[in-house]
RNA sequence: UGGGCCGUCGCCAAGUGGUAAGGCACCAGGUUUUGAUCCUGGCAUUCGUUGGUUCGAAUCCAGCCGGCCCAGCCA
């Protein structure tokens, strides 16, 4: 595991102050935090909202936070993805103090039940679900109590025991709290404890035939860890006093105690696992990992940087107000990030051949080209340069107007780092489509600029023919065209179909490496690219992470 | 309409009784061999609303308005 190379900052929030309250009362001397997932899907930038909130704060008080997987729901839960969570938890850059399972915990739970079935605050009832849910009353009536709320403290004590003992079918009895039927909030409504499932779990295997549930093993776990700020999202406000009242009637190593914060929104995004799964399932996307899923392995997959998540996380903020992020928050923190740290290169993603007519056709020769234009210490390489060369088709307009500053009949445009070229001839096909362009190029103005001082307002990037390497390169756009798919009654009808655009025609200075690599690249004007995990010297694929910012794109929108 | 929670600039967000930080977005300039980066300036007389307390209120009190969550043997 990585310590965080991250930088949280020092900014305040309610949570933080919450803790320094707990310090300076002397309530709490150390800091300790859990990250809680369920293993049954795979985290996304939601997740990491909270994962930066828990091991951000246990880190900056000196304390330490557990990575503790919430898995009492057995048929919903599998270890790909327990291993898949723990991998990305690491690749943001957080190193958890212990890793537990809620499961590990079975057997004390099984007692704490025990306890409260003693103490006559825990019932079996033999209700099935149909009757309980009409027992339990509305939003606005009260619900009854139970005909087996009265069971004595042995007769529970013996069919609770039986429960476990695998004597009865799946839903015969359940385990409750006994509190009060006629609770204003219905979590106090008697509560289940304990259900019974006869399923395979995967970490304990078919040791239990009956598991408890969230409300019961969350505190529990809890203090058994010893947490002291036990961090989750605002739907759990209702929960807090049965989260109070378990602790509250339970002898416990430690007395946690439950704040809750907003969960994470984001524009033209999903963040529900049922509906992330739904899309893979559905084959909307590739998988888990598709670099348009907001999914952490998705957004490594697609080039963010672990820093530029946390970074993200940081500058949202935490707050107990819901609220929806602008995805140009999220842009903004990568691109930030990414342009300090990307290899720059040359790449052609739509290339149109020009040929150079006046330069030699056995002649070759090098430009030296910076890897990065602030960081010296990027240091230089050699670009390829002969006298057919591809160029972006979107770098040429036959009819242009006076603000394009790329080339077109008659202009003349810098080619970056190289020559000043001027376009004589547009060829075309039968069809009418512009096949290749013929250009000069002025021998004078080798390097990018000419000993008479003229202006070219242009630079646009190139890649020589000769030696090219063809590559594929995958664009991405948003997954959904409206802000907010998730509270349309068919996220289906907002799904882009652009959301790939698979461009196999791309041409790639050969200085780029392949396969392998890690490390950004931002291809000049095009944007942040990575290598995809499929990428080989053979066909090499590449993913753009983000586009540059555009202003050009701006300003002929609103042309 | 029972209970819980939330309302500060287009989107986030600081602010904890002493006279509205910051980021994103947006607008206007400058530098630039990436229409990128970078730099400069602009962008809330007002904090959902009404009333009250106070020398003084985004901060305290009351009412109203608006939004979100809860009726799984999910988490």
């Amino acid at each position: 595991m990585s310590d965080s190379s991250a930088e949280t900052s020092d900014s305040s929030n309610f949570i933080r102050d919450i803790i320094d309250a707990d310090l300076a009362s002397g309530k709490v001397e150390k800091v300790i935090t859990r990250f809680p997932p369920e293993p049954n899907g795979y985290l996304h930038i939601g997740h990491a909202k909270s994962i930066c909130l828990n091991f951000g704060v246990a880190r900056d008080y000196g304390g330490y936070c557990n990575l503790r997987f919430d898995d009492t729901n057995p048929e919903k839960e599998s270890v790909e993805y327990v291993n898949s969570i723990r991998r990305d938890v690491e690749w943001l850059g957080f190193s958890w103090h212990s890793n537990p399972f809620a499961s590990d915990y079975f057997g004390q739970l099984y007692g704490y039940a025990l306890d409260l079935i003693r103490q006559g605050l825990a019932y079996v009832d033999s209700q099935n679900a149909d009757e309980m849910r009409e027992n339990r009353g509305t939003l606005t009536a009260p619900g009854v109590d139970s005909p087996y709320r009265e069971r004595s403290p042995e007769e529970n004590l013996q069919l609770f025991e039986a429960m476990k003992n695998d004597e009865y079918p799946d839903g015969a009895h359940v385990l409750r709290a006994k509190i009060d039927m006629q609770s204003p909030n219905i979590n106090m409504r008697d509560p289940v404890l304990y259900r019974i499932r006869h399923a395979t779990h995967h970490n304990t295997g078919d040791t239990w035939c009956i598991y408890p549930l969230y409300d019961f093993t969350h505190g529990l776990s809890d203090a058994i860890e010893g947490v002291t700020h036990s961090l989750c999202t605002l739907e759990f406000e209702d929960h807090r006093p049965l989260y109070d009242w378990i602790l509250d009637n339970l002898e416990t190593p430690s007395r946690p105690v439950q704040t809750e914060f907003a969960r994470l929104q984001l524009e033209y995004s999903l963040t529900s696992k049922r509906k992330l799964n739904m899309l893979v399932n559905e084959g909307h996307v590739s998988g888990w990992d598709d670099p348009r899923m907001l999914t952490i392995s998705g957004m490594r997959r697609r080039g963010y940087t672990p820093e530029s998540i946390v970074a993200f996380c940081d500058v949202i903020g935490v707050t107990k107000k819901y609220s929806t992020i602008e995805m140009g928050v999220l842009e903004n923190v990568l691109r930030e990030d990414l342009n300090k740290r990307a290899t720059r290169r040359m790449a052609v993603i739509n290339p149109i051949k020009v040929v150079i007519e006046n330069y030699p056709e056995d002649q070759e020769e090098y430009f030296s080209g910076a890897n990065h234009p602030q960081d010296p210490s990027y240091g230089t390489r050699e670009i390829p340069f002969s006298r057919e060369i591809y160029i972006e088709r979107d770098d040429f307009m036959e009819d242009a107007p006076r603000k394009f500053f790329r080339l077109s009949p008659g202009r003349e445009v810098r080619l970056r780092f190289a020559y000043y070229i001027t376009c004589k001839e547009v060829i075309k096909n039968d069809a009418g489509e512009i096949e290749s362009l013929v250009c000069s190029y002025d021998p004078e103005s080798r390097g990018g600029s000419s000993p008479d001082g003229r202006k070219v307002r242009g630079t646009i990037h190139w890649v020589s023919a000769r030696h090219a390497v063809n590559a594929t390169v995958n664009l991405y756009d948003r997954l959904f065209t409206t802000a907010n798919p998730g509270s349309a009654a068919d996220f289906h009808q907002a799904l882009n179909p652009d959301s790939n655009i698979v461009m196999d025609q791309a041409k790639f200075e050969p200085a780029i490496e392949l396969v392998d690599n890690p490390l950004a690249y931002q291809f000049e004007r095009l944007g942040y690219f990575i290598s995809d995990y499929d990428s080989t010297a053979q066909q090499p694929v590449f993913n753009r992470t983000m586009t540059l910012r555009d202003s050009w794109a701006k300003i002929e929108q609103s042309r």
